[in-house]
DNA sequence: TAGGCCATCTGGTCCT
DNA sequence: AGGACCAGATGGCCTA
């Protein structure tokens, strides 16, 4: 994947394999009799250099294994002077860095700096010479913080060690794969929860959000049908449904439903409308005397002359209709404080110990126990499939096959 | 090409 | 100390 090479072009950079690779040393690797030669040579050239007593030079050069040019460079680049191409394995790798590293092949940026501050590269010289510590070369480094500016002295944070390095990356890792494993059952639920909700789709998955809204609607929906024991109106469950899904989404749940899509617009406010006319006036009736009429089109409440294309409010209508409060129907906290009523009182309840055929056979629905006295409840369904309409979310009893549930499994999860 | 969605890495925080 | 959880960052993929 592209996190692969975002990591490792990241943790190259975290690692410091560029500035590492800046560190290989080509030591010298010649003879002794022409090392004589070439420590007189690297001496004197040093003395000039640096404006050392060949002495000093020899004791600096001692101190630095031979690596005295390497290490003229570090010094004089210490301090928020740290231009030079240590990450140019190209300069660094010739052998010429070694013992005989010849002046004339300094960078330019090192010879300008020990023009123009002569007195750092001495000062520095120095105070590398005076430390008589045993640091190794990666702990003078440490030296300089991110700014490459000094250090100021103090009690040394011991430096993990190589183990510990190799430790924590290895720890790295495990989080590192924990998490993957970790979002990998959170995707796992999320597929599981996309499959008891309206609009299972293989093809055509619902987003995470969508899913998790599409399944609090449901959810909502369902325990406002039980909790009323009334049979709700199509218009008003699909509306439910819908309520805060995106346009697509609102189109896959209605297309899913067999409605228009045209007819639930989700307006700006995620509000949504029905724009159409209502399809379940002929093929609906309503439980109550008093809800004869589709909830929001009881004509004091809207003139649907006025308004053609918003015959019917969502929240004002579910509202009026229920008795009850929508979700996010004027409050952002609906999640904390106006969590819908969960009926699980035997009449509706989660099933988590579904066999896997049976979330084949029936993706979604309202799901029953299959308790003592259910039977009636079921068949005296709230939601009446419509011959015509085919209206594919008819309860059913959980040991019970209905005809109607081929068709409704085809329509929510095609 | 911009925007949405996603997977992954990573460091911080909290908990056991 | 180590694991779970979380949020931010980032790049890839896809689509309108």
């Amino acid at each position: 994947m592209g996190t692969r090479c975002w990591h490792e072009c990241h943790s190259s950079k975290r690692e410091g394999k560029g500035r590492e690779g800046g560190r290989v040393r080509v030591r010298e690797g010649k003879g002794r009799a022409d090392h004589s030669i070439a420590e007189k040579r690297e001496c004197a050239e040093l003395s000039s250099f640096f404006q050392f007593g060949s002495l000093r030079v020899k004791k600096l050069k001692r101190r630095f294994r031979g690596d005295i040019w390497e290490h003229a460079r570090y010094m004089l680049t210490r301090g928020n002077m740290l231009t030079l191409p240590f990450e140019e394995p190209h300069i660094m790798c010739e052998p010429r860095f070694g013992a005989n590293y010849p002046r004339e092949s300094l960078p330019e940026s090192l010879e300008q700096e020990r023009q123009h501050n002569p007195d750092r590269s001495n000062s520095d010289m120095r105070e590398v010479e005076d430390d008589i510590s045993d640091r190794d070369e990666d702990e003078r480094e440490d030296d300089q913080d991110e700014n490459g500016l000094p250090k100021k002295r103090g009690p040394r944070k011991k430096k993990p060690g190589k183990e510990q390095v190799d430790r924590a990356k290895l720890r790295r890792q495990e989080a590192n794969a924990r998490e993957r494993s970790r979002m990998h059952g959170l995707n796992a639920a999320l597929e599981s929860l996309r499959k008891v909700v309206p609009c299972y789709s293989k093809t055509q998955k619902l987003s995470k959000i969508e899913t998790l809204r599409l399944a609090k609607n449901y959810i909502w929906a369902l325990s406002e049908t039980l909790s009323a024991g009334k049979r709700p109106d199509l218009l008003a469950f699909v509306q439910t449904l819908c309520k805060g899904l995106s346009q697509p989404t609102t189109n896959l749940v209605a297309g899913c439903l067999q409605l228009n899509a045209r007819n639930f617009l989700t307006d700006h406010n995620g509000e949504v409308m029905f724009s159409g006319r209502a399809p379940y006036d002929a093929m609906y009736s309503y439980p109550g005397s008093d809800m004869n009429t589709p909830p929001g089109h009881s004509g004091s409440s809207l003139d649907s002359s006025a308004k053609p294309f918003r015959h019917y409010s969502y929240s004002s209508a579910y509202e009026t209709y229920y008795e009850n409060q929508s979700p996010e129907s004027g409050s952002p906290h609906f999640d904390g404080q106006l969590s819908p009523p969960m009926n699980f009182n035997g009449i509706f309840s989660l099933k988590h110990d579904d066999p896997p055929e049976y979330g084949k056979n029936s993706h979604y629905g309202m799901r029953y126990c299959s308790a003592p006295g259910r039977t009636a409840l079921a068949h005296n369904s709230m939601y009446r499939v419509s011959p015509e309409a085919r209206f594919p979310y008819d309860l059913h009893v959980r040991s019970q096959s209905f005809q109607a549930q081929g068709e409704v499994n085809g329509s929510f999860h095609n």
